[in-house]
RNA sequence: GGCCCGUUGGUGAAAUGGUUGAACACAUUGCCCUCUCAAGGCAACAUUCACGGGUUCAAAUCCCGUACGGGUCACCA
């Protein structure tokens, strides 16, 4: 049994979709479940029309923000180099192949005019009538075809497909497939500008690199059949098939860049962490033997399994991803969690006095996304407008009359203290709320709402003066209290 | 239109002919906890597996047909 050998073939076209990141992952774990399997990355770039500057860069973060290692590339080398497709081509291989398929009667030179075709297709589409472009050149003498190359008039080499039987193959994920080969075109291996299209070039690379495993997007499906018959043309061995899934956005439409749905890049710039992102994806169009939904990487590459990559589409849906995020978030620890949103509380609140750690450490259990920060922090830094109407809370048996008795004795208690931490802070209010005989919402909701001005906050009464400190929580219920005597 | 693929709840999905009167998770709703919001805990949520036939003692699971959806038919990948 040879070793396994995976490939990531992404066309460097703009930011890094979240199917094709999918297909990556998958690639990765097909290989990496197997001790020494091999995952390529391999940069498809003969459509040199659609080329994006920087995009390869994106790749390679992308692959590298994930996890997703890659042993051989056109960054680290490796035996089956080089991996970029327009470099291959410096050598000549896509030709030297396309000639020699030609020799063995699998393909043939063609000097059809591009126009002529499409304008026969477009009449077939609008007659919604099946479209098979029937080749006159296929007929070509040796010679003629010699003589016109050498007037320099422009060809391509398009392959040679028998209409006669059938051609099968088997998908890992969909089972056998046959078609009628009368059904399958005829298409373009070697572009007229010497580039080869993704048909060809897929399987002289994927042979050349000795790719064990073919993982892809179903809309490959169709066209397989056509890339065996190569293969059988050259006499090679076939790979192994996986096809996946669509990733949705929703029931009709796949995600795509084209919609203007979220990339892996927008997505992170969003708050959302990597690592959720791919556990999130793993589980979109493939599901697990029991019934753990978190995984590391590591995790993943014991519990993957082809057999249960599922057959129909998955909807990408959001919710759930920003639950899993909130998960990675909650278990890690303090520390980590503090470094990483430290920049976003910096930028929320600019006040040096308040303790960014405390605010970390009362953000942990509420936020899903590092976006959400800044409209859960913004009373830090101004003190908001608000009605009175806050403090009515029918469950937490609290007006506006109670509110004004409550904050007139803890700014007393509050005033009086000399320490200002936390404990004694908590000790000092629930001591009042004891000799006052009151429900501890009765204090503590009141206070909130006048420290904080708004309904919601992240953390307690006791939490957000901690983080005030004693001037500006006494300044800001002093505030509250006068707003409340003028109201009532 | 030809060909290929698919169809279990709002979403991801499990189940591969019989302990299924369909797991689990997200979302939703309710309750508990609670100084708010979260987090956490508990509970509810598909008389039914697109529809119609058939096979079988037994079907979400097998077969056929219909409908609907997606893909493909590029000198894009």
């Amino acid at each position: 049994m040879s070793k396994v050998r995976t490939r990531f073939a992404p066309s460097p076209t703009g930011y890094m979709h979240i199917g094709n990141l999918r297909t990556a992952l998958y690639e990765y774990l097909v290989a990496k479940k197997e001790d020494d399997g091999v995952f390529i990355l391999r940069i498809e770039d003969t459509d040199q029309g659609r080329l994006v500057e920087g995009a390869t860069d994106i790749i390679y973060d992308t692959l590298k923000q994930c996890g997703l290692k890659h042993d051989e590339g056109p960054d680290i080398g490796g035996n089956y180099g080089p991996y970029v497709q327009s470099e291959r081509m410096k050598s000549g291989i896509y030709k030297e192949y396309a000639w020699k398929l030609i020799e063995l009667g699998g393909a043939h030179v063609c000097f059809c005019k591009e126009e002529d075709i499409e304008e026969q297709r477009k009449i077939a589409l609008a007659k919604n009538v099946s479209f098979k472009y029937d080749d006159p050149c296929k007929f070509l003498s040796q010679q003629e075809i010699e003589q016109r190359i050498a007037a320099g008039e422009k060809y391509v080499i398009r392959q040679n497909i028998n209409p006669e039987g059938t051609t099968s193959f088997d998908d890992e994920v969909y089972g056998t497939i046959t078609v009628e080969n009368s059904t399958l075109d005829e298409s373009i291996l070697l572009k007229s500008d010497g580039f080869p299209t993704y048909n060809f070039a897929n399987v002289i690379d994927d042979h050349m690199m000795e790719i064990t495993h073919v993982v892809r997007g179903n809309e490959y499906l169709s066209s397989t059949p056509k890339y065996n018959l190569i293969y059988e043309a050259f006499g090679w061995n076939k790979p192994t098939y996986i096809h996946c899934p669509p990733v949705m956005k929703d029931e009709h439409q796949k995600l795509s860049k084209r919609n203007g749905d979220a990339s892996f890049q927008d997505l992170v710039a969003k708050g959302y962490l990597p690592q959720a992102i791919i556990n999130y994806i793993a589980l979109l169009g493939w599901a697990p033997e029991t019934e753990q939904e978190i995984y590391t990487l590591d995790e993943l590459k014991k519990a993957f399994n082809v057999k249960r990559i599922g057959t129909s589409g998955a909807i990408f849906d959001i919710e759930k991803l920003r639950w899993m995020n909130g998960m990675y978030l909650r278990a890690m620890s303090l520390e980590d969690f503090t470094a990483l949103i430290m920049p976003e509380i910096e930028k929320a609140v600019k006040n040096p006095v308040y303790d960014k750690q405390e605010i970390a450490k009362i953000l942990q259990p509420r936020i899903s996304i590092l976006s959400e920060i800044p409209e859960m922090l913004d009373f830090f830094d101004t003190y908001p407008a608000f009605d009175n109407s806050f403090y009515v809370n029918k469950k937490m048996k609290t007006n506006e009359e109670i509110a004004l008795k409550s904050l007139i004795e803890a700014r007393k208690i509050l005033s009086s203290l000399e320490d200002w931490r936390e404990p004694i802070i908590h000790d000092a209010l629930m001591n009042l709320i004891q000799q006052l005989q009151i429900k501890n919402g009765q204090l503590l909701f009141p206070v909130r709402i006048a420290l904080s001005g708004k309904q919601f906050t992240p953390g307690g009464a006791i939490e957000i003066a901690t983080i005030l400190r004693k001037e500006e929580t006494l300044r800001r219920i002093d505030s509250a209290l006068k707003q409340l005597q003028n109201n009532l």
